[in-house]
DNA sequence: GGTTATGTTCTATGTTTCTAGAACACAGCA
DNA sequence: TGCTGTGTTCTAGAAACATAGAACATAACC
């Protein structure tokens, strides 16, 4: 085997409520704000001062939430907003928070 | 002493997180849903088969979080959504939650 | 192979949250 | 005053969550 598991909810299955729940922590409403400039962000990238085994926490409950995805990429993992799909499941939803946490 | 306690914050200390995290909830987020009627809706009106206890609990976290507006009269309470200062806060944020919970 | 860099998983600790029964407080009414 | 309806507060147990150190896995490079 090899190949990390980055695995991700389809967007049909993506719960609103699990949507709120991941954003509703300052950590990662963080994390969303930064990746909301479209680009793909490392992990490490990303962390400021959070360990990071905290950190990878965080990534995994948003990328389990349906939020973001993550690539690996070498020995650095790609993390990206699922942008698109998010709104089409839930229109103006994720455009609305980011909007309102800045 | 009298008039039983319904403190709710100012509109503008209301904090996203806490908003998010409030309708993280299905329970609370059905209650908002109840509520988007606009009408003033009583506890036990709410209720449904949730214990009153329990509904005290939630109604008590949206109402802390800024989203309900808890006002006595008699001997039941009228809750109702905090919709345009919540709108003048977060412009945008609560319709597209309350949209997307349908 | 050995070393370094980047993250994940494991494990442990403490905090928060959910749920709900029991007791209490208040309002209305007979 | 007593009784009933409505809801809050108290209390406790279970479950979920946040944090972070330690060990492990993977990748790149010498």
């Amino acid at each position: 085997m090899s190949e990390r598991d980055f695995t991700q909810p389809e967007i049909d299955g993506v719960q609103l409520h699990a949507v709120l729940f991941a954003l509703s922590d300052p950590t990662r409403l963080a994390i969303a704000r930064a990746l909301a400039d479209g680009e793909e962000h490392s992990a490490g990238d990303l962390a400021g001062d959070v360990p990071k085994s905290t950190m990878s926490h965080h990534l995994k409950i948003l990328r389990e939430a349906g939020i973001t995805s993550t690539r690996p990429e070498g020995m650095r993992c790609r993390v990206s907003l699922r942008r698109t799909e998010l709104n089409r499941r839930f229109p103006g939803l994720l455009a609305a928070i980011l909007k309102n946490a800045e």
